[in-house]
DNA sequence: GGTTGACGTTGACCTAAGGGCAGGGTGCAC
DNA sequence: GTGCACCCTGCCCTTAGGTCAACGTCAACC
């Protein structure tokens, strides 16, 4: 004569492991039933009953931390916990669904990461002639630059398109990067500089305009993450962009210095 | 001279937590930067940048075991995998969303985790002058009814509602209720079992139909499960429950044995 | 020069809801 | 008597970090 059932039977009754119940009894959910001559778990009909009940308040979302004061308290005090359980899970339904969308845009439109606009600007990059290490290298500037500032990133790329469209100023750039294999202390490099700064005076748009809200500090942080990125892999790269910069303060232009 | 920037003033930047910045290195998402002297972590532009793309998957959802390889992929496998995470969350939104529906139910229209008509059914109970008690182990039978042998629920209940339209029975009923406190042993017992088997068999539709898809042993202990639910805390009950079941056996009713 | 407060370092433990495994005991059928 | 299925307890594992402790470092202020 049974009885009552065992663990598993109880747990294949109501639908779930036997370590759920278990975990159920850990939690205090569910008291613990008698135990039979060996030590096993005996279920009654009540036993099952709190099973059922806990196991149908989890399904729907409840907290199993919760559920215990829930099945105590009288219906108006319940149905009021439901109500802010069910508040809750829509909360989150609505957060996951924005990360999906997120995601989506990931991976539809913006490619690497970065929005349609800018991989435009880098394909055009690349098939003006320059190396795909410097494609790259640009492609991480203006990640950084969205992250990090991300009010003149807008601006960042219209800067970036214009100077695509002056020849003489793309050429000089292919020059730039020519000039990461030459020793930092190369003569062209002085040369280049100036014919770069001459060429940046001469069309004040081609420049970014001083940094808005931020702190003056931290906008030069910024300012130098972005436009100093991957300089320590090339000293002469460094000195060039430290030599246009002195050249542009000299004509009163505003560059942040970190 | 800053070569580098703290882990604070990092995590600040990229808009999270010391903490998030040193899981990463923990989970080897992003390399551990370069130590000043002092031992503190210095931040370059590179290191910015990598924590940057983490942290804009991570936002979207993607799980951080996942982003190494994926940052380390070609485009069209980060597409895909971007895809494949795309899908995982609409399932995870899809689920969410069927357990607040769940919750929704329960909260407004299933009182105490009930159906509409089974509460009707305990109401009338009540009108019929059954006591707080019995109308509560009914609900908690109708429960596991419903938890146990859901195929059957329905005309679980249907057998109820008819029953309560049996005014004898109904009074015969009662008289089970008052039984609860009377001696095992005591003669009215057998009595009443009598009358209350002749009643069922006078209506064979009172009469639970026998399982169908189930196992036999199974059924037999989800049939004992609801049936005999309580009863161990009424002897008497006990008794009386087994006699009908005998007679309704010597009568050539399948009533399963456990 | 001492103190204070903000920031950095490591490490251990905590979350929710169980899953997995080890090591050992039990019940039942061949 | 042996195999197999089931049960017991206890320990560690999962996500994405949070919290706390104990301690070192930096810059400013008195």
């Amino acid at each position: 004569m049974a009885d009552g059932l065992t663990i598993g039977q109880a747990a294949a009754f109501v639908g779930v492991t036997i370590k759920t119940v278990r975990h159920y009894h850990r939690l205090g959910l569910v008291a613990e039933p008698e135990r039979d001559g060996s030590g096993y778990r005996r279920y009654r009909s009540t036993d099952l009953l709190r099973l059922v009940q806990v196991r149908t308040l989890a399904e729907a979302g409840v907290p199993l931390a919760e559920i215990g004061d829930l099945l105590d308290s009288d219906p108006e005090e319940f149905a009021a916990s439901l109500h802010d359980v069910e508040r809750r899970l829509t909360q989150r339904i609505e957060d996951l669904t924005a990360r999906r969308d997120t995601l989506h845009r990931l991976a539809h439109g913006d490619r690497a990461l970065l929005p349609d606009r800018a991989c435009a600007v880098l394909e055009r990059l690349a098939e003006l002639g320059f190396g795909p290490d410097y494609v790259a290298a640009q492609r991480e500037a203006l990640l950084l630059a969205r992250a990090l500032v991300p009010e003149i990133f807008e601006s960042f790329l219209t800067r970036l398109e214009r100077s695509l469209d002056d020849p003489e100023l793309v050429e000089l750039t292919k020059r730039g990067v020519d000039a990461m294999s030459w020793d930092p202390g190369d003569p062209r490099i002085e040369e280049l500089a100036s014919a770069l700064a001459d060429r940046l005076l001469a069309d004040r748009a081609l420049l970014a305009p001083p940094p808005a809200s931020r702190s003056r500090s931290d906008a030069a942080i910024r300012y130098g993450l972005v436009n100093h990125h991957r300089e320590d892999e090339a000293p002469s790269i460094a000195r060039l962009n430290a030599l246009v910069e002195a050249e542009l303060r000299a004509a009163g232009i505003d560059v942040p210095r970190q």
